[in-house]
DNA sequence: ACCTGAACACCGTTCAAGT
DNA sequence: ACCTGAACACCGTTCAAGT
């Protein structure tokens, strides 16, 4: 076969690794609504309904970048090495979490598509099986490692709802007023913040020290149970 | 003017209120992805543009059904009158927060759209207000307070990620086998589950139990913050 | 003031056809 | 085996028009 004479950048032929790379880059760079079937085609430069040959449709493409998230966590936590015997269980699981969330804050879409996956995928499972693990090292039974896991929920992954966000978008002081009538607690809490750190009612919420108050108060209630 | 001398059904007139109600209605039937601004309008009689003289647009109306929720919850939370001095804050929230849970069982379509819904609606505030106000009668301080608000995240509303479920779907017995090798202590967690209880690998976690679980293990550890 | 119809710019997906 | 084009059945939304 003589070569293509031709100069046209001969694309390279497209896989279901390459599309799910590239879905989880535009994912990446453009959020998760920009995600669209024709646009990721358009990406690779291809056709949209080319996608259809490697992948069956865009519930595969979701369940696939969550699992190229899920491996992307395993790959990080299994590195770590952790000891877990006895009381060390939690300064373990607590490493773990934590590296899994470094994870995830490269890829903020990450965990709406993980709450959304009903089905578990391979790595999912594996990842909770081993931190299951670190737990029966501490000493925990079957049980207790049972509710551990649905007490953490997605906080094993590495995050949390944030649905409560006070000081998020413009609640400037001037907003103050109104709030006092009627919601005098919030108001209040406010205000003390303002007062101990004045400037900063914006954004006040510093993510990662809740992330890591809520999990510590989950550990540590779990820590007492094991003891028993 | 005369009356209407044909006997064709003159449909009341749409409104703001009229078109939430019947999302509402819509995603309780159909869950929230049969919820589309054509289908509502038919149900309401209409043609699909005329819900614009109403609303501004479809996100307008997720922010409204998760305020009706919300108002929904309120009104059952605000009918309890918990007292909530000293020690007894704990039972004061422990409840506020089941009956709020009551409300969303109800609505399964409703923890979705709180989640998505960034502004926070005025409804919402309100809850998390009286909320903190139970805890500050419990002696809380302003910080502790806020601190526990982004603990319980999603669960003050009476909802957890259910991230991982095992046992359900298609878990059968002869799945542990393949399971074992590589996830062994997920397949010994479900062994034991099925020694105890046999027959029942299937949906064998309450849901309502390991809510309670997990919001124990907060409220307990807030509990001990607070004593300091 | 309230509602409508036609039209636009998108979706995901099927299916028969091309190389 | 791998990719495409045309077409279908949906979306949300704009805009000018009707009563």
């Amino acid at each position: 076969m003589v070569a293509d004479a031709e100069a046209g950048p001969v694309r390279a032929p497209l896989s279901r690794d390459r599309v799910l790379r590239a879905a989880v880059r535009m994912a990446d760079d453009a959020g998760l609504g920009a995600l669209t079937m024709r646009r990721l085609a358009e990406v690779l430069g291809a056709e949209a309904m080319s996608l259809y040959y490697h992948v069956a449709n865009k519930d595969e493409v979701l369940d696939g970048i969550a699992d190229v998230v899920a491996r992307e966590i395993n790959e990080a936590v299994d590195a770590l090495e952790l000891r877990s015997d006895g009381a060390r269980w939690k300064d373990a699981v607590r490493c773990r979490i934590l590296t899994a969330r470094q994870v995830l804050l490269r890829h903020p879409w990450a965990p709406s598509v993980l709450e959304t996956r009903a089905a578990m995928s391979p790595e999912i499972l594996r990842y909770h099986d081993r931190l299951l693990g670190l737990m029966r090292d501490g000493g925990f039974s079957y049980d207790l490692g049972h509710h551990a896991l649905h007490a953490l929920g997605s906080r094993a992954l590495g995050f949390s709802q944030e649905l409560f966000d006070p000081g998020d978008g413009a609640a400037a002081p001037e907003e103050l007023a109104g709030l006092a009538e009627q919601l005098p607690h919030l108001a209040g809490m406010l205000a003390e913040v303002a007062h101990d750190d004045p400037g900063s009612t914006l954004g006040w919420c510093d993510d990662q020290a809740e992330f890591e108050f809520g999990l510590d108060l989950v550990l540590d209630g779990l820590d007492r149970l094991r003891d028993r």
